[in-house]
RNA sequence: UGCCUCGUCGCCAAGUGGUAAGGCAUCAGACUUUGACUCUGAUAUGCGCUAGUUCGAAUCUAGCCGAGGCAA
């Protein structure tokens, strides 16, 4: 019988796929990565609990195994880092890519495990990765940065589902006890969902006052600091416009927020490095988006160096992030991407 | 000191006798496994103050207070 490790949130998607696998005759092991401080967050206790209920009820085994130090150096370290230097960070795409596709992965193996699992909506047919049957809910957006070669020992349970619905109907039907429990999404490790406070709570000297200004380079305001602040933002600017103003530029050099008007946010010419292809013909008809739920639009890929690419829109491309990262696709294959600089 | 102009939500600003538009900011929801964006909704019993004219005043009159300008 073939073995598979599932990690579980102690959500609906996680445990209707492990439920699946089960199913399809695989001999199932549930494993909660604890990724920080359980004490700093109620909400991870409470899904550790959901997920041993479930595994329960499924009647398989459960571990729980403890990330909180490479979660730290990988995700949240990185996230700060980010942040002080102007960047706009994406978390999940870093966990994904060290916790659940790395670590998780590295630990299966040990366990003389050959395959993991999770909820994610997403396929893997053939080597490649591609986008769930579930079209709105496609996450491969999140997983571009995983190891090609973890693609081939990865199990996405609810690839051919077409909607969150019928997840939904399953748990309720076999009667899991997180079947009716709300769908998270904020950061995990930031469950008050206000990074900025985060932010002011884990680090020192963030707060670095400093000036907004305009395309001109005239000064029209005052920020409390770039990191509480990221390329396309409206809100919290605290300046007054006949027209809503937002952010265009940060820049960390001199500590000052660039302002403009909606129409300054669109860029064609995009450079992205931290290159990771999931494909061996890169080549052809190549689109391309810059974040999860944007429509993708056909670009020129210019290799600059091994680690470099020149990304060329052909329509621009509204709020541009450093930090955030850039995702090709080829229909409905996901060929990799890279990050915004 | 004389004359002129102006004073409407945190900011800008409609309204010029008929019972307070709009934009920006702010707040709250929705959307969303990042950050943003977006969408929806909320936000002045009151128009510098005090009297008066009128059925009715932010809108007219007088005085006062405040801001700016012109003149000596």
């Amino acid at each position: 019988m073939k073995k598979v490790l599932i990690g579980m949130s102690g959500g609906v998607d996680s445990s209707v796929a492990a439920l699946l696998l089960q199913k399809q005759g695989y001999e199932v092991i549930g494993a909660t990565m604890v990724l920080f401080d359980i004490n700093s967050s109620c909400l991870s206790s409470k899904a550790l609990e959901d997920a041993k209920k479930v595994c329960d009820n499924l009647k398989i085994k459960h571990y729980v195994i403890e990330f909180k130090d490479i979660f730290n150096e990988k995700v949240i370290n990185n996230f700060i880092e980010c942040y002080k230097n102007g960047y706009t960070p994406n978390p999940c795409i870093e966990c994904n890519k060290h916790l659940k596709f790395g670590a998780l992965y590295k630990k299966a193996k040990e366990l003389g495990i050959d395959f993991i699992a999770t909820g994610h909506y997403a396929k893997i047919e053939e080597g490649f990765l591609k986008k769930a049957q579930a079209v709105e809910k496609d996450q491969t957006y999140f997983l571009y940065g995983i190891n090609k070669e973890v693609l081939n020992h990865t199990i996405f349970p609810l690839q051919e589902f077409k909607n969150k619905d019928e997840i939904r109907k399953l748990a309720i039907d076999n009667k899991l006890p997180v079947a009716t429990k709300k769908d998270s999404q904020e950061i995990c490790f930031i469950p008050s969902n206000n990074y900025r406070d985060f932010l002011e709570k884990n680090t020192k000297d963030i707060q670095k006052i400093g000036n907004f200004i305009n395309l001109n380079g005239e000064i029209i305001g005052s920020h409390n600091g770039i990191a509480y602040y990221t390329v396309g933002q409206r809100k919290k600017l605290g300046i007054t416009n006949n027209i809503p103003l937002y952010v265009v530029n940060i820049n960390p050099l001199n500590n000052t927020i660039t302002l403009g008007e909606e129409k300054d946010l669109y860029k064609s010419d995009i450079t992205i490095s931290n290159i990771n292809i999931l494909v061996n013909d890169f080549s052809g008809n190549i689109k391309a988006k810059i974040r999860s739920r944007a429509k993708e639009s056909s670009v020129n890929i210019n290799w600059i160096n091994d680690n470099t690419i020149k990304v060329k829109f052909m329509e621009p491309q509204k709020s541009v992030s450093k930090g955030q990262s850039l995702v090709f696709y080829k229909d409905d294959i996901c060929l990799g991407g890279g990050i915004i600089i």
